[in-house]
DNA sequence: TGCAAACCATAAC
DNA sequence: GTTATGGTTTGCA
């Protein structure tokens, strides 16, 4: 039985979908009834689900983690996503993802080359990542350092950057799947968006 | 800048 | 099997 709940802080709305301490996907929006629908794409068809009102204590923990992030805490999230259920390279793609620190970006084709593949297939996987924001997609820039695109809107992408905001000054490489990659201080990105966002 | 072509894993037929 | 689809990138005018 995979559980579903939902809850509103300051006028966001933040659900997870889980089944025996495993989350099978996470999603947040102004918007409740979008939050759900978000959540009831990525479950398995097979499984059968229910929506509870009142969340449990591990739901509990979850949301209030989900809230942390978009504030852009540095939450050492280490809750046990349902990854294995997803095609191996979209798992293999998502941990890559995982790995970008808070405070810096990183660009599609960069991770691509970090995991083999191609930049498109890379932004494939972003745009249907399955636990957002605990997989910091939001992180995922283009190679020019512009925002590229965000599923809850590119103005929610923006203000996620603008609120991980560590300033850093200069990239540096991180180890990824045995190989280097360059990630960027978030300020990159923000430099050329500013004028079109606020 | 702007455009065309290459790129590549998935999902949908 | 095959095709269509992008949250891309690169090169060239």
């Amino acid at each position: 039985m995979i559980e579903i709940y939902s809850q509103n802080f300051d006028d966001v709305w933040f659900s997870v979908a889980c089944s025996q301490n495993q989350i099978i996907s996470t999603s947040f929006s102004t918007s409740q009834q979008l939050t759900l629908s978000n959540i009831l794409e990525n479950l398995p068809f097979n499984i059968p689900f229910e929506v509870f009102h009142k969340p449990s204590a591990f739901a509990k923990t979850i949301l209030s983690s989900l809230k942390a992030i978009y504030d852009g805490k540095n939450v050492n999230a280490n809750f046990s996503l349902a990854l294995t259920r997803l095609p191996p390279y979209t798992q293999k793609t998502l941990k890559a993802t995982a790995q970008i620190p808070i405070g810096y970006i990183a660009s599609y084709g960069a991770i691509a080359k970090a995991v083999g593949g191609g930049p498109r297939a890379v932004g494939n996987i972003m745009a249907s990542n399955p636990f957002a924001p605990i997989i910091p997609c939001h992180r995922v820039v283009k190679s020019d350092f512009s925002l590229g695109g965000y599923g809850g809107g590119l103005k929610t992408k923006f203000d996620l950057l603008v609120k991980e905001k560590k300033g850093f000054l200069t990239s540096k490489d991180i180890e990824v799947n045995g190989r280097k990659l360059q990630v960027f201080p978030v300020e990159y990105s923000l430099r050329n968006s500013v004028a079109v966002f606020s």
